[in-house]
DNA sequence: CTTTTAACCGAATAAATATTCACCTATGTT
DNA sequence: AACATAGGTGAATATTTATTCGGTTAAAAG
């Protein structure tokens, strides 16, 4: 027998990403996956049960990839250094995966999304936030609502990272570090 | 003859607002805006040449209508006071119009949207960048790239306004004082 | 090398959705 | 009151798109 092929997957999930990017998750039709993905439309059935599937199939990929890969490696640093790390990182990957990001944002608003998939979203968000809470117990960060600072953090990413996207501008050091300054005096006591 | 019904098309626009926000621009169907109107399929095609169209009208009322209005009042304040007037109004706004804003947010990544449709963002952003220009010349504004202000100010409103609409909180005084707080901190020199 | 099995394929089919149209109905005009 | 005109309608049609299926091909097993 023939085994599948793991190229061909990617380039499955890839095709639906561009895309995705190009004229929306609205636009997205199983033929147009396949022709990009340069594959027969039946081949896509190979792979899938049905274009339902294949979506949540790859935003849970995508969330597994995700953020989530880079919390371990800081969990020794100080406050403030971790929040340092963890906006560098999350800007470049945002930035990196752009066409991800608009696919995540769009299947979310989707019919097509599972109850499961709906559950993928929050890990990252609660290491954020004990991070927050830990920094508010050492007295360096505001006693501000904790949904008042984290959604500065995301929100303020997710649009800086989209707007530097849109005009195609390259993510600069020193664009890094104006940004989290604007963030740290955002939520520093 | 007989005259349009100003209340017909309102409640067109309505089921076009509902509709996307239960389940996405991309589970919006002719069928289901008539259902949701109470009116006829056909009658759809009486107000509008296509789905492109009724969409691209909807989304230029809301623009028109939108954030933009408030900005004339506020022109004789001081920077600071005018950032909190903004910052106050666009949080209500925002919560109050969550349907609305998922609506727009979506439309701009769908095959629908038209070239027309796409200039009509600019206006609202410009009025920002000018008053954040003008505080900057009078030194309590950070000298920092104006892209990297204003994406802080959009990304966290937008944020913070779709957390509370999310979880149905109310907007509070509180809130809106406790996050202008963040946001100016985050901004000023 | 032969057999077996599952990948691979795209034309044919099914299903979903947009749009039309022939027929009513309400409202303004004469 | 009679007429003219445009709104209102939903079953019928056209269009688009997902899915199936019978046949072909390529890899693995023996």
């Amino acid at each position: 027998m023939k085994p599948k092929d793991e190229k061909k997957l990617q380039a499955i999930f890839d095709a639906t990403i561009t895309l995705t990017g190009q004229e929306g998750i609205v636009g997205l039709t199983m033929s147009k996956i396949a022709k990009t993905a340069k594959i027969g439309i039946g081949t896509l059935y190979v792979y899938f049960e049905s274009k339902e599937e294949l979506v949540n199939e790859l935003y849970r990929q995508l969330k597994s990839k995700g953020t989530l890969s880079m919390i371990d490696d800081l969990k020794q640093l100080p406050v403030k250094l971790q929040l340092m790390e963890i906006w560098k990182n999350t800007l470049h990957y945002q930035v990196e995966n752009h066409a991800q990001m608009l696919f995540m944002e769009q299947f979310l608003n989707s019919p097509f999304i599972s109850e499961e998939s709906r559950g993928l979203s929050h890990r990252f968000m609660e290491y954020l936030g004990e991070l927050l809470k830990k920094g508010q117990e050492q007295m360096i960060i505001k006693q501000a609502d904790e949904g008042i600072l984290m959604s500065l953090l995301t929100g303020y990413s997710r649009q800086l990272s989209s707007q530097l996207a849109a005009t195609k501008a390259p993510l600069t050091e020193q664009i890094i570090n104006e940004s989290f300054a604007v963030c740290w005096d955002a939520i520093k006591s």
